[in-house]
DNA sequence: CATCGCTGGTGCAAAATCGATCCGGCTGGA
DNA sequence: TCCAGCCGGATCGATTTTGCACCAGCGATG
């Protein structure tokens, strides 16, 4: 019989394309990895994998076997995510995800308040880079913003919240001193792989030509704080910030609407019923912040 | 992460009712599956089973896994005798990759009548141009003509054919004229990125300097029967054609020798064995052929 | 009432697995 | 050309898992 939490290892070395990557993703040590491989392919009695200096390689049967391996994972997920579905204490483990600017800008002293209030619920706030799978029960419940409703997955439960606007934004200090005259150049602040959006506008400063690149979203703060030049950031980020003002004679641009998702089976559940309620409370609350309406225009 | 394992034993209880039971199916000691379905239990954080002194009996929420481990060993299943049914099993893809003058020429009938012989087998001829890369699983089967045998990938399995012959043509139409003396000029026929071989004699008939060109070898053999001069063709594919005879005074020259290459894990599955054994029994057939002898010389 | 056959549960030693390195080979960019 | 960064593979001590014997409870049966 073969051991089953091996076609487990199978899936990650089939995704990672090796086993060093697939050990990673598992948590374990690749040897581990390996061991376990060799010891699949020994009692299904076929090679699963070409080996490759490059790495692990699926060979034809395997992927015939990737496809059922796919087809056990599905099960998997849908096993925890009833049972998970079915616990109804409010005790327990919720994991949220959201985009970091959201988390540290806006919602942490909320999640902080809701944690308070229940203190059972151990909560986990899964805001490092890319978006978590909630299909893959990777996060309970996710915030995101979103452009194009259309790209909401369609097995996940919505709940609409209000409208992110964007701005342009400097250092208050700075504006004063063009203003007063000062010669020191404006430049753009970019995250080096965004650019700069076609929809900004320098409004009444000029810039250089030659952009500051930053590589995440604080640092690009940090550097509009210290006076470097002008940058676009979410209302909400900018307008609180008391050492930042808007750009006058720019824009807002909306960003996109924001949106609680949950899954159908976890959304069954105590806990996220109560948290997926707050939130869309605390965030109908910041709607005129999020929308850049908080502020009078200088 | 839930062991994936844990649920083949809770299947096991589950369907045994009592955890000895499983043991017994399972081939493992009473305690083990204890300790694993305490595991599983704990993971998903909820009870599976009642205790109870008969025996285990599944709770709501064992009787909800239940359903999805069910799901998950039929995958299993599924994947074990599709792992097994691989190298019994005829049926499937059988890719074939070969130089476009071999396939339309010369064996494009004879893989019509292996796909008669083996209707499950869908087959693909990969002939369009440049050789697809074995290793790659672009294809399962090369047929390639290979002059030094030093080039052959090591990493491949090489089954030898017989030596492959070209020669110098032209249209019979042509040669009759010319020697009845018509004045026309007779010009080389060239692909244009190869030009003239060296071997290749004008023989009895001269030609003029200015070469005619043709992008591909299908061009230049209809301009050849269209009597606009000689060219070089492999002898199965000139000798094959009524229209063409061979420039007199011109002599054969060998190509190279066929050979019949695998990849190491799809040579041992049925159609790859079949299609190779198939087509090395109609290749020697040829070899008259291939080799330029099939004709007495004009 | 004793016994037998079944149940789940537990402690301890043996066995299997895993973690942590080290090694040599390959590759791509400096 | 060299070198850094991957890759798979081998090794060995540490850890986890398993085998195994033994226990108590329950029910039927003689």
């Amino acid at each position: 019989m073969i051991d089953w939490d091996d076609i487990r290892h199978f899936l990650a070395v089939a995704r990672g394309g090796s086993v060093r990557a697939a050990a990673e993703g598992l948590g374990v040590y690749h040897s581990t990895v390996l061991r376990r491989i060799a010891q699949l392919e020994e009692r299904l009695g076929a090679q699963m994998f070409e080996k490759l200096p490059s790495g692990y390689r699926l060979t034809a049967a395997g992927e015939e076997v990737l496809e059922l391996a796919n087809q056990m994972e599905a099960s998997s997920h849908q096993l925890e995510t009833r049972v998970f579905g079915r616990d109804q204490s409010v005790r327990g483990l919720l994991r949220v995800t959201l985009a970091p600017p959201l988390a540290t800008h806006l919602l942490m002293p909320d999640f902080a308040d809701f944690a308070r209030l229940h203190p059972d619920i151990e909560m986990e706030i899964l805001s490092s880079g890319e978006l978590a799978n909630l299909t893959n029960r990777e996060a309970d419940v996710a915030i995101r913003v979103v452009y194009d409703r259309k790209t909401l997955p369609l097995n996940l439960h919505g709940l609409k919240g209000p409208e992110v606007f964007g701005g342009v934004y400097m250092s208050r200090d700075r504006l004063a001193a063009w203003r007063a005259g000062a010669p020191d150049p404006i430049r753009w602040i970019v995250i080096s792989i965004h650019g700069i959006p076609d929809w900004a506008s320098e409004g009444e400063v000029r810039t250089t030509g030659v952009p500051f690149r930053t590589t995440d979203a604080e640092a690009q703060i940090v550097a509009v704080r210290q006076g470097l030049g002008i940058t676009t950031l979410p209302c909400f980020v900018g307008d609180a910030d008391p050492l930042l003002v808007r750009v006058p004679g720019t824009d807002l641009h909306m960003y996109g609407t924001l949106w609680l998702l949950t899954q159908g089976e976890t959304r069954k559940t105590k806990r996220v019923r109560l948290f997926t309620e707050f939130v869309s409370g605390r965030l109908a609350a910041y709607a005129p912040l999020l929308a850049g309406l908080s502020i009078s225009r200088d």
